[in-house]
DNA sequence: CTATCTGCAAAGCGTTTGCAGGGAA
DNA sequence: TTCCCTGCAAACGCTTTGCAGATAG
């Protein structure tokens, strides 16, 4: 979580792929990398107040984000998406989702056995054709405030 | 999946709620238990096409179904929600989520051992006070028709 | 008979698109 | 100087809501 992220290196992977770094660009990746949970377009916004980001551009940014493989969309049952720094940024973890308030949290570490994945993904390979090249873990509950 | 569903226990369970299971209700769940994968509001629209139920019908349906927790929402970063049994019908599976096409499958058979997850959980609940109630696990890939 | 349920129409809201001006390389 | 990017306005599509008639228990 919270990775100091070298724009040089981002700015090298967008123009790799014959994108710009432009200051909307910049303060996007900002807000997401200095944020301990996904973010929802409002909040993006609202983390980039300082200096307006109009609310399409964010969305545009986004998903330009997300297929240059920087940003992973994380969704949660509830009405809108939130976007998080690839895994490569932050490394991989789990998700805590609150069924009382919808919150999302970051959770360092995930309970699945490599090995135990391999096979699966070997089995599923052989059985459906289908080629898994990625897990999401999201742990369900009620958060501290959502509690009794 | 594909269980067999008692409309007698579904029927209690609504009636001790003060919901009653009507034609559309009883529609709809027939949908969902004969699919060996979540349903759009589309796709059960599609599936109830005989005896055709509004829209709104089932989206008041599902959230009544949800709320009653006979159904569960499976969000897939997808522009809608699908909507499945709840697992005490269908008992605990992952999800193959299609990143080409979208398409989702159940998978029956979790790779989380229950020792590590209660473990995590235990960890969770002393550092967070977050208590964890359900987990999820998606594997996403290629299904056949989209990998290369 | 009464409270619940359904369908229709319309509104709500997150997201996407068309287009013209502005900016990075 | 050339594309690419951004903002504005409007469209889009999924979902929700208000209301009156229909129906289960």
């Amino acid at each position: 979580m919270n990775p100091t992220i070298g724009y040089e290196t981002i700015s090298h992977l967008l123009a790799r792929q014959g994108h710009r770094l432009t200051g909307p660009r910049r303060a996007i990746l900002q807000a997401l990398s200095t944020s301990d949970k996904p973010l929802t377009v409002e909040e993006i916004h609202a983390r980039v107040a300082e200096r307006p980001v109009n609310r399409v551009t964010i969305y545009r940014t986004v998903h330009l984000l997300v297929s240059a493989g920087l940003v992973r969309a994380v969704d949660t049952a509830q009405d809108c998406l939130r976007y998080e720094l690839a895994e490569q940024f932050t490394g991989h973890h789990a998700h805590l989702v609150c069924q009382g308030c919808g919150r999302v949290e970051e959770l360092a570490g995930c309970p699945v056995p490599n090995e135990a994945l391999a096979r699966l993904s070997r089995r599923v390979w052989r059985r459906r054709h289908f080629q898994v090249v990625d897990h999401e873990l999201r742990l369900v509950g009620l958060c501290s405030a959502c509690h009794v």
